[in-house]
DNA sequence: TTCAATTCCTAGCAAAACACTAGGATATTT
DNA sequence: AAATATCCTAGTGTTTTGCTAGGAATTGAA
């Protein structure tokens, strides 16, 4: 049940991004500098938040990337997915996603993997990017460095 | 974000192992056959249980393993632990485990990390195991087969 | 007392997933 | 033209998963 370093950096990158892209468009190098995650691997978690249509790109010199949406209309929920898939903890756990499962009615399981689903989906689904953002700068202020020993 | 085979079949066999050894101890052979698990992998899987101090062995001929307490003082979450270990979505979210991360103050998603954690955990901490061992009852009438299409 | 059934313990191993790295092509501004 | 970006796909070492295997120890029953 742990989440992928997709999960964790591209979460930490879409609050940067959001952060730091109300001006003008962030780069992959920008972030990937500040947050210290590689400029190549954080080129393909942004691609997949762009696949979802959280991001958009401007192409070229001085381009880079920008929400595509305001950061209080995306949840943490939208970038979850977007990086990791679905989140359900077991892949029959939602609703719409019973093919592939012969057994649902006898299964007696199910019950406790949807219970799950729904628990995660609801807390991730509440949580919207411009609280993470106002965090963020009231934990590490403008100018000051950010700690990064911790790769969560 | 997905649950291992450990917690699956983990989970599916507990449930199994309460429904059938209320008279008798139940031995891993019987249960994977009617769980349709390998015996070898399902002996792992009660062991780890067992360390967990959810089920009691009984060695020798006749031996096998009993709840090692009430099916309503057991929860999913109790078991689901003890199969996959901590299920917190990155290893920083408990509040018990912050050693290793030295960037605990300037963090700002171990926060939602915090979130996800205390909600799978208020989930699976509800649920107990009686209440599933009646599910399966109900699902599956004694002497009638269980339907294992499905590994969940 | 022997033997069959059972738990117990550890090691090994193939396959899959993960966490990147690499090499370039394409687009845009200066 | 050069510099700075995004974009796309393939490759690759490491770790984790999902088992299998071998055998030792324990106990009830014949």
């Amino acid at each position: 049940m742990k989440l992928s370093t997709k999960g964790r950096y591209g979460l930490r990158a879409m609050i940067d991004l959001a952060r730091y892209s109300e001006e003008e468009p962030v780069s992959i190098s920008s972030i990937a500098a500040r947050q210290d995650i590689s400029e190549r691997y954080l080129e393909q978690l942004v691609g997949l938040m762009k696949k979802a249509g959280l991001v958009q790109s401007i192409r070229g010199a001085t381009g880079g990337y920008v929400l595509a949406r305001s950061a209080c209309e995306i949840s943490v929920g939208d970038i979850l997915r977007a990086l990791e898939g679905s989140l359900e903890p077991v892949k029959c756990a939602a609703f719409y996603s019973e093919e592939g499962c012969m057994a649902s009615d006898g299964c007696v399981t199910k019950y406790v993997w949807q219970k799950i689903n729904e628990s995660i989906n609801e807390t991730v689904n509440r949580m919207m990017l411009d609280e993470l953002v106002r965090e963020s700068r009231t934990l590490n202020p403008e100018g000051e460095l950010e700690n990064h020993k911790c790769n969560a």
